[in-house]
RNA sequence: GCGAAAGUGGCGGAACUGGCAGACGCGCUGGACUUAGAAUCCAGUGGGGAAACCCGUGAGAGUUCGAGUCUCUCCUUUCGCACCA
């Protein structure tokens, strides 16, 4: 064993170890348990982050820990590797989307070998590779015949400079990122999934998903959105029927169908049918729609603008009374919501109310109180009652529960044939179409004879052309020819080939099964996904709480569906990390731009006040004060990022990976430290020479557990003690801070113990040991070192977690805590098996209760065995 | 606006089931070693007080022998959703 703890050489040792073994590549085995460590798969930005290494670092502890209990454990990786970034660095570079990708895959293949995580390599996939996008494709033309996927017109984002379509995300105040240019609303033709379908049961089978977070199942609860509701055809006043343009009735949906009889307009989107036939005879009301139309693009935006309107002259009558009424254009109405249209009930509704009093529209009380005494609601005065009560001013229906006439209504509704109940869905089919190149091709070919025709299976994979460059304008396949030009498979005449890709959450909705069964040649899945699957544990950032992980069940479920796979969940536990956090510091200049600084470049320093202040020195401006902004998401833009690679070359990999696991837990933020990551760096030291010293001393002894002095027995105590600690930290809890923790306490106790004699060396042994088998699954390749030096002839990763030696753990006498009205006053030992009566009468015999208590006559006694002693006077 | 989570030393965080508040680490203070120190080791470190003791987990109430933990009200912060009819 070396004398100083060198981490290159030491992990360079460990890596090469466990490579020459291949001792992470698993099989199936249905005689062992198996555990599925499943980490989200990272998408190829060129350089590992410190999100990504605390995630996999997350990951590889637990997939190393299991792997210590037994299981067989299946820990893969793979890449997102399909996606815009690389479409832009080739916009900056030239460089080919796919070499650019490759490239940086590479790169962080070897970035995280040198973080040491125990993973397959061996099932390792990248989805823009044909061998794993092939079966997007047979898929999607799975779902086409089934009616899970079609195809409908669609909006998207339009920079009219690019001529390209641009994600929510490149819209920036209206306006395309690269371009500035405002940005227009185009109808194209696009593919969507019918992820509507699943809606009940995506929600519904949240209930069962006691693995993870109860936020993330509220947020994907409150996304699917369910409301149950009632469907109501307004029918057009004869007047206006030709003038409307459309058949018969106005449809709406509420879930206030009590409030029916105070209904006194109509309110409907801008993009409603009803309001673009109004606007071809009303100059003003095209305009306002226009303007609608043109609005902000956000939605919070879209939430607080003031409540505008204009009347399109067209009625309504009202489906129980005949009453006619107006419609009007609203900017509040959604047209992706229901029906795009609402009754507007001033009375019981604020948004409603907010709009009549601003038009000086009717508003009719319709619900009155439970409780207090019936309250007409008057604009401006008295205020919108939007709670649930009693019916009044509504006919038959009046004196009703919300229930029964929210039930006669609908009743009264469906007789007439007007309406009926219904649930509605705030989520939406999944539009999965991308007029981009760097995706997964849609494997459709577009005749002018025949149509739409699904490209036959046997021509999959339809093959992304690796050689395009985009520029920036468009999508390169509508470009090239030889990508689309082709003929059509069912009449052979030529024809024209989809040039849209699919979005690449589609890429991310199936890799966790592909793991399974990598090399699969035939088929997308086989039945090797039966044993792996469901992911026993996925683990993965907030960010994905809706989007990713709901695609991924509604793909679950669709595979199941055809008949593909046996079950419905694909992940059993989930776990988010908290973000990794660093202090931001920037530096204005007069006039000048926002400069950011790395705060490792940052000095603190006392201010003549006494407040602290920073300071950076630079080439350029000298030594100047700048301002800390707080504390934020590591990010390239405010220049607060700690790159990995550098973290391991100066301190390894066990260093970078012990402080992420001891500055706080997995779920909460991480909030970065460089004196932390020295901290971990000198425990890791210390561990280091307490180990040499005690090798250095000769081989220890074996131990002879009935002999031991009491210091002896206390250090062993303490040893079992912290592997009990961890088991239940690392094992139930998930808190590695607090398992590293009492490794630490353990050390201490360790070096506190300063005993040369035989069985003293014996329990040294056996602590340091127990420290080794511990810290193995968060600092790997020291605990190997470690462990070889401590004399071992098997190497630690096919070591079994033990379990904690109760003999070791057993204790003669207890101390217990005595109070006296519930403050602290002494504490005595007495004998774990005393009885009741011994340990109140040792506590009110303690001297400082005796002085507590003195005079006052005690009222009671509490005794809570092997706690605590509570003398209330 | 709605929903969720969280407020504990100078800092990150412990205290899991109501039972010793502040484990562990960082920082700081003092000391040792050293020509010197960035290293390493030892000791101390919630506040007040000479001490006995007292006070202390965002604020206020409540339940309890006992509350950081449970209940209510309020404040603050973070996150998510956001005109969802």
């Amino acid at each position: 064993m070396q004398e100083s703890y060198d981490p290159a050489a030491v992990e360079r040792a460990a890596q090469q170890y466990w490579d020459e073994r291949r001792a992470f590549e698993v099989r199936e085995d249905a005689t062992r348990a198996k555990f599925y460590c499943l980490s989200m798969f990272p998408y190829p930005s060129g350089r590992l982050h410190m999100g990504h290494v605390r995630n996999y670092t997350i990951g590889d502890v637990l997939a190393r820990y299991m792997r210590m209990r037994g299981h067989n454990v299946l820990q893969p990786m793979g890449w997102d590797a399909f996606g815009l970034p690389a479409e832009n660095a080739a916009i900056s570079n030239g460089v080919p989307p796919a070499r650019w990708t490759r490239q940086n895959i590479a790169h962080m293949r070897g970035q995280m070998k040198s973080l040491g995580f125990a993973i397959d390599w061996s099932r390792e996939l990248a989805t823009c590779d044909p061998h794993y996008y092939r079966w997007n494709q047979w898929i999607f033309l799975r779902m086409l015949e089934k009616g899970i996927a079609y195809r409908k017109t669609g909006v998207v984002n339009w920079d009219p400079v690019d001529q390209t379509v641009l994600a929510n995300e490149q819209v920036i105040e209206g306006r395309g990122w690269r371009t500035g240019a405002p940005v227009e609303k185009r109808e194209i033709p696009m593919y969507y999934l019918n992820i509507t379908r699943y809606a009940d049961e995506l929600l519904e089978a949240l209930e069962t998903l006691n693995g993870w977070p109860e936020r993330v199942r509220v947020m994907q609860a409150n996304w699917i959105g369910k409301s149950e509701g009632c469907e109501i055809a307004f029918p057009y006043a004869p007047d206006t029927r030709a003038a409307a343009g459309a058949d018969g009735a106005l449809k709406v949906f509420t879930t206030r169908a009590d409030t029916l009889f105070g209904a006194t307009f109509m309110a409907i989107a801008a993009e409603h049918p009803v309001a673009l036939a109004a606007a071809k005879r009303n100059p003003a009301l095209s305009a306002f729609i226009d303007e609608c139309r043109r609005g902000s693009v956000t939605e919070a935006e879209v939430a607080t603008q003031e409540k505008k309107g204009m009347p399109t002259g067209l009625h309504v009558l009202h489906p129980l009374t005949g009453r006619a009424l107006e419609i009007w254009v609203a900017n509040y109405v959604l047209m992706g919501y229901g029906e795009g249209a609402v009754m507007g009930v001033p009375a019981h509704d604020e948004r409603d109310f907010e709009f009549a009093l601003k038009n000086a529209l009717p508003v009719v009380t319709v619900v009155r109180s439970t409780t207090g005494a019936y309250q007409e609601v008057r604009a401006p005065w008295i205020a919108a009652y939007g709670e649930y009560g009693i019916t009044v001013n509504s006919g038959q229906f009046s004196g009703l529960s919300f229930r029964a006439a929210v039930d006669g209504i609908a009743a009264a509704l469906e007789h007439k044939g007007l309406g009926r109940k219904r649930v509605q869905y705030r989520l939406r089919d999944w539009g999965i179409s991308r007029q981009r190149y760097w995706g997964c091709p849609i494997p459709i070919v577009h005749c002018g004879l025949c149509g739409e025709v699904p490209v036959p299976d046997e021509q999959l994979p339809v093959v992304l052309p690796e050689d395009l460059v985009p520029d920036g304008s468009g999508n390169p396949l509508a470009k090239s020819a030889a990508f689309y030009h082709c003929r059509c498979p069912k009449c052979g005449q030529p024809a024209r080939r989809e040039t849209d890709t699919m979005d690449t959450f589609v890429d991310s909705s199936w890799y966790f099964l592909r793991y399974a069964c990598a090399d699969a040649a035939r088929t997308m899945v086989d039945a090797r996904v039966d044993y792996w699957l469901p992911a026993d544990q996925y683990i993965g950032g907030i960010e994905h709480a809706i989007l990713h992980l709901l695609y991924a069940r509604f793909w679950t479920k669709v595979m199941r569906d055809l008949g593909a796979l046996k079950f419905g969940e694909p992940f059993t536990n989930l776990l988010t990390q908290g973000m990794v956090l660093n202090h931001i510091y920037s530096y204005q200049s007069d006039g000048g731009r926002k400069r950011y600084f790395d705060p490792a470049e940052v000095a603190v320093r006392r201010g003549a006040d006494g407040a602290e202040v920073y300071e950076v020195t630079t080439a350029d401006l000298g030594t100047v004060l700048v301002t800390h902004e707080g504390l934020g998401k590591m990010s390239k833009s405010e220049g607060n990022g700690v790159d990995p690679e550098g973290l391991v070359e100066r301190f390894g990999a066990d260093t970078a990976r012990l402080f992420i696991m001891f500055a706080s837990p997995p779920e909460q933020t991480l909030e970065w430290s460089d004196e932390g990551v020295q901290g971990a760096s000198r425990f890791i030291r210390r561990l280091w020479n307490a180990v040499y010293e005690h090798v250095s001393a000769g081989e220890a002894p074996p131990l002879d557990a009935s002999t031991l002095t009491g210091a002896q027995r206390e250090l062993r105590r303490a040893a079992h003690q912290t592997l009990a600690k961890a088991t239940d930290d690392i094992g139930r809890r998930r808190n590695f801070n607090t398992a590293i923790a009492a490794v630490m306490e353990l050390l201490n106790a360790v070096g506190r113990f300063r005993d040369a004699s035989a069985a003293g060396r014996a329990v040294r042994h056996e602590a340091l040991r127990i420290a080794t088998l511990v810290l193995a699954p968060i600092t790997p390749h020291l605990c190997h070192a470690l462990w070889q030096a401590l004399g071992s002839t098997t190497a630690l990763i096919d070591e079994v977690w033990p379990a904690p030696d109760a003999a070791a753990l057993a204790q003669e006498t207890r101390e217990i805590v005595v109070q006296v009205n519930g403050k602290l006053r002494g504490r005595i030992s007495v004998a774990v098996n005393a009885d009741e009566a011994a340990v109140r009468a040792a506590a009110l015999a303690h001297a400082q209760v005796r002085k507590f208590v003195a005079d006052k006559p005690v009222q009671r006694v509490i005794v809570v065995p092997g706690k605590l002693v509570n003398v209330v006077v």
